[in-house]
DNA sequence: ATTACTAATTCACGAGTAA
DNA sequence: TTTACTCGTGAATTAGTAA
């Protein structure tokens, strides 16, 4: 019943009044004219779809059966666990003083459950973790909202949790970050440097897992 | 028919075996005991499934049915109109260093198929785009391959076509960006600093249209 | 406890055709 | 020209029950 509501949607009824014959619709998802028709009015009476002298229209109802749909099939074929191999690198004391801000620790422990130790962890990715990179964005972040202070405004960031050498932490990455997608910074509730067995160069994994 | 092959898909079958009675499978979709193992040994000898004493687990046919439906709701309801708003900053010369590589020139002009002029219009968003920044990258961008030059190497960049003031061009986002999300990189076969009545802190405008 | 066969029923569909 | 009604056929579904 719905592969005519995709259809509909597809040639554009989901944004404006589509004229159509039943007719065409037959020929198109290869069922006859009458099929169509009460395949059609079916889909009025159900309320997915209005109907006037323009044409036809998904109905709110209509939409939202479509976008469900979606969202169950994003939820199947997004990437569910990440990997990232990279090796450490010292970074510049930023990250060290954004974090060490009240503001910014008091936002980041509302939005995940800790208070950064201040201090950032950050890691140059190999060049072939450019598509896992890319496969995380696709995930929704925790963002963290900007703030004012002392007529400096700072900028919001965006955070995924992460683990990493067993340790639990998150991803940070600031809205105005002044690295490219090269460089994870992970904050974490302890002092990773003295947590675990590394130091500038060691190579180290970080996983970050949704659901 | 295929209602049954994303529940099977949702309960974890299209990545290991599902270990399920059709006695669950109906009482889940409202249908007889009888009627999902019809609908199952259906979905087998279609070969969406494949079933054995472990359980059922999609086929590479089965995936890619799903997959289909799911890159065709990702059409409808991926946003395909992208209006950024923000003002002309005056960039370092990076930009304008790495686009005059004849390298990345051909590259270029394989991938959209301009030439781009050796220098790049740097505007920087309000903090109102963000969202809009975000809903971008939902797309997928054309990809330049880095390559290696003299001992040094040169990463991939991402482009997507865009207009700006009339003139064409594209956004272009090196891997390695220097810049945050804040700031937008636009390359064109034009100058338009001087095709455009435009200067360091002019309020512009940059569409991005897919489709 | 689980699956699948059989028989009965309902529902979906196409062809012809009227409105 | 387009839509929708009627009717005949076959597919889909259920309940009962056997394997």
């Amino acid at each position: 019943m719905d592969e005519l509501l995709l259809f509909l949607a597809e040639k554009g009824a989901i944004q404006n009044r589509l004229n159509i014959t039943t007719k065409l619709i037959g020929a198109s998802l290869s069922m006859s004219q009458q099929n169509a028709s009460i395949r059609l009015r079916s889909l009025v009476k159900q309320g997915f779809v209005s109907k006037n002298a323009e044409g036809v229209q998904l109905t709110e109802k209509g939409r939202k059966a479509l976008a469900s749909l979606y969202s169950r099939l994003k939820a199947i074929f997004q990437q569910k666990r990440f990997s990232f191999n990279g090796k450490i690198v010292k970074g510049s004391d930023e990250g060290k003083y954004y974090v060490s801000l009240p503001q910014y620790k008091g936002k980041i422990k509302d939005a995940i459950g800790f208070a950064p130790f201040p201090g950032t962890l950050n890691i140059e990715l190999d060049d072939s973790q450019i598509e896992t990179r890319m496969a995380l964005r696709e995930h929704k972040p925790i963002v963290i909202e900007g703030f004012k202070s002392k007529g400096r405004s700072f900028g919001p960031a965006e955070l995924y949790p992460c683990t990493i050498g067993g340790y639990s932490g998150a991803l940070i990455f600031p809205f105005r970050s002044h690295h490219g997608l090269r460089i994870l910074e992970i904050i974490s509730p302890y002092d990773l440097t003295e947590k675990l067995p590394i130091s500038t160069g060691s190579k180290i994994t970080v996983e970050v897992v949704f659901q």
